[in-house]
DNA sequence: ACTCAAAGTTAGCTTTGGCTAAATTACTTA
DNA sequence: TAAGTAATTTAGCCAAAGCTAACTTTGAGT
């Protein structure tokens, strides 16, 4: 209940240093997670992905995911020609399952801690980017502990 | 361990996109608070908030930090005269608190989960910005019967 | 009281991810 | 098959948050 006011253990500068540019480096990665991910979910779900379904779907505008397919393209992770359909690469696949799967992992954990599955959808879209590998492992132990 | 491959449960595209849009939100007050924790932090520390100091301490060029103190004084949560020192308004002194006890609130969680401090320390500067009201009481209730 | 180094600011550039309006392409259907 | 509509892209704007280089101010120490 009482706790400290102020910062009481000050970890060494360079190590917050570095915490601060990881969150930021997480920062630049989450769009083409999100992308990768959903872009997985709508070639599943409807066969395709359409920058119209992904701007629909991200609450953007056409053109905003126009612009950011092509960081996709850039960076290898679709395949994309203009006024075509939208593939994922191999790499893009990979990339997209394992955020789903990091996902789900946490959205499985807070609601094995009891918290409401829209809440827990909810934060979890905002969480993922930023929890490591060893915090996952802690959270499917968790999560398979509650419900064998 | 066997998760579905895809989103099994698609809730409704509305409350995806609010969910999107609330990332989205959250990644533009994160600046403002993590200043606004770190100044209150400085003061506490060493009697004052040099632009330096924060500079050194986010591991970014000093222009930026006059650039972004210029937003938080906007938002009137300090204030600051060119070449003056840096003073927290009530506002900001307010919200330095609530930070810093989320910001606890989530380092202790992951601790009582079993995770090791410095990554746990790493792990909540990233997620801190993206927890619900309902899920910080809930890592609260978990902590604290974990070590009553 | 002066000087000068350190701190702070300004100017101006870059990237990212939003936007609207306008142009282009593809597809459907009459 | 030709036209019209819906989808997509292009062009060009904005704000945020980073940077370097250059300038200004402060204040400490002779």
């Amino acid at each position: 209940m009482t706790n400290p006011p102020f910062n009481s253990a000050p970890r060494s500068v360079q190590e917050q240093v570095r915490q601060f540019e990881s969150v930021r480096t997480a920062h630049q990665s989450e769009m083409v997670e999100d992308y990768v991910e959903l872009i997985a979910d709508l070639i599943h779900l409807t066969g395709s992905a359409r920058p119209k379904d992904i701007a629909e779907r991200f609450g953007v505008a056409q053109p905003t995911v126009t612009k950011n397919l092509a960081r996709l393209k850039r960076e290898k992770l679709i395949l994309h020609e203009p006024y075509r359909s939208i593939q994922l690469t191999e790499e893009g696949r990979q990339l997209a399952s394992s955020c789903r799967k990091r996902h789900r992992t946490v959205v499985e954990f807070l609601i094995a801690l009891g918290i409401s599955p829209s809440v827990a959808e909810h934060d979890a879209e905002g969480i993922e980017h930023h929890v490591s590998d060893e915090t996952l492992r802690v959270f499917r132990a968790f999560t398979h502990d509650k419900k064998p």
